[in-house]
DNA sequence: TCAGAAAGGTGTACGCCGTACACCTTGTGT
DNA sequence: ACACAAGGTGTACGGCGTACACCTTTCTGA
């Protein structure tokens, strides 16, 4: 009967309350001095048990962009594409700034988890309901992408980043099964990065030409400046207009 | 007479040497494995004696990243500025590519070391030089940072970053001593800094406004990228007419 | 030429870090 | 009531950056 007396019971930990701390956490000290022992003293908890919850250091990080990825604004719907994209991208930027350590921990991170995975499917939506082809999506989200995140680079790169050349170390089934989920959960995703391949052949990954996509968007942002140059734009005057 | 055998003898070490093989082993194994310890036994010496050259492991960094600027080819003259513009941007990304571990840490660095500043500086000249109003060139300068080192977003922060709001908590005899520095050395970026400090009153630091940057460097993209939607912009069209 | 100083190099030690491993405790389903 | 899984603990290891006291080599100028 006495087996829970007023003794202030801690309740139980699980991954998202880990998540959770660690996110708020970083938010008061900064990424530097988030260790998993502080982390754990955070949560009256010694620190091993932290590892019960999330594998290691790097899964920690990996659910924290999770969470944060989440608290980015649904895309609106019934506006054009350009206000829809704008506005997301806007509530993103928001986010990053709620959440300062933010930026430098989304450009390190490589790893395509499903919450990345799903706000690019998502983002790519916005393009492809806008009537843009795949192949202007497919530029445009390297040209935006580290606007935004930073993930710019490789995009599509497949499971590869460190291991040898591609996705040859996975068994084909296993390779099979991926692209069956690809397809059932981010079919736009799956639609560009396919398109992007046609020239070399492989499925997924290593089919996009970074030099292209590099001067795809310095281009884009040359011309741009030079239109601007061209008519003596003045941010005063910019400013003006916008109200 | 005796005094240098044939005993095999390590030349005397020295700033230059260290950066060298910092980047040497940094490209070798990456940026992770990089530690004071391991560089130190690439060169035969204890641990210790590299902080007889370089002060800490951060300034260490710092000076690989001077090393790498070094590598990226001067502007060449004589061109508009759109060409000059664009061929010391890919100039730099060779470098970038040369050495992958450069990426992450420019992007987490935000030291205004010499290097760092005469390179923008160097950057600045180009659209000077080219016509641009100081104002423009400031705004463009925010647009297309990160396209080449990702110091975008506190491009003109002053020596805020951490401690406090600004240069505040310098003497300000040391303020006009760095003041001076900065007219001699760097004059575009006195230039653009201070053109961009009008309106708060401040001299260096704080007087731009970051919303306002973010939105000028995203409508940038988002006009570009619906003008190449309209005229039904295909890649394959454009890598022929591109030759 | 030679002392003394400055510059370069060493050895030891400290307090952090991530986390492997063996163990105990608590909650849950039968 | 009990077994078993899930959650939590304690100890320990190897690696990190670097402070500090010390020795050794090289340079300098009288």
């Amino acid at each position: 009967m006495a087996q829970q007396i007023s003794v202030e019971r801690r309740p139980r930990l699980n991954r998202d309350r880990v998540l959770q701390a660690a996110v708020s956490l970083a938010d008061e000290v900064g990424i530097g001095p988030l260790s998993m022992r502080r982390l754990a003293q955070e949560l009256d908890v010694v620190p091993m048990a932290l590892y019960k919850h999330v594998a290691n250091k790097d899964e920690l990080l990996d659910g924290m962009v999770e969470v944060i990825i989440g608290e980015i604004d649904p895309p609106v719907a019934d506006v054009d594409w350009k206000s829809t994209v704008r506005l997301r991208v806007l509530s993103a930027r928001r986010v990053l700034q709620r959440h300062k350590w933010a930026r430098p921990v989304l450009e390190t991170r490589t790893n395509r988890t499903p919450a990345v995975l799903g706000y690019m499917d998502s983002f790519i939506g916005m393009f492809l309901t806008g009537g843009f082809s795949v192949d202007l999506t497919h530029h445009v989200m390297h040209a935006i992408g580290s606007r935004m995140w930073g993930f710019t680079q490789e995009l599509f790169d497949s499971a590869a980043s460190e291991s040898g050349e591609g996705p040859a170390d996975v068994a084909p089934e296993v390779q099979a099964a991926m692209f069956q989920e690809m397809s059932a959960s981010y079919p736009n995703v799956l639609q560009v990065a396919t398109a992007a391949s046609h020239d070399d052949g492989s499925v997924v990954g290593g089919g996009c030409d970074d030099q292209f996509e590099f001067e795809f968007a310095l281009d884009l942002l040359l011309d741009g400046i030079e239109r601007l140059h061209q008519r003596d734009y003045s941010s005063a005057a910019a400013r003006l207009e916008r109200g």
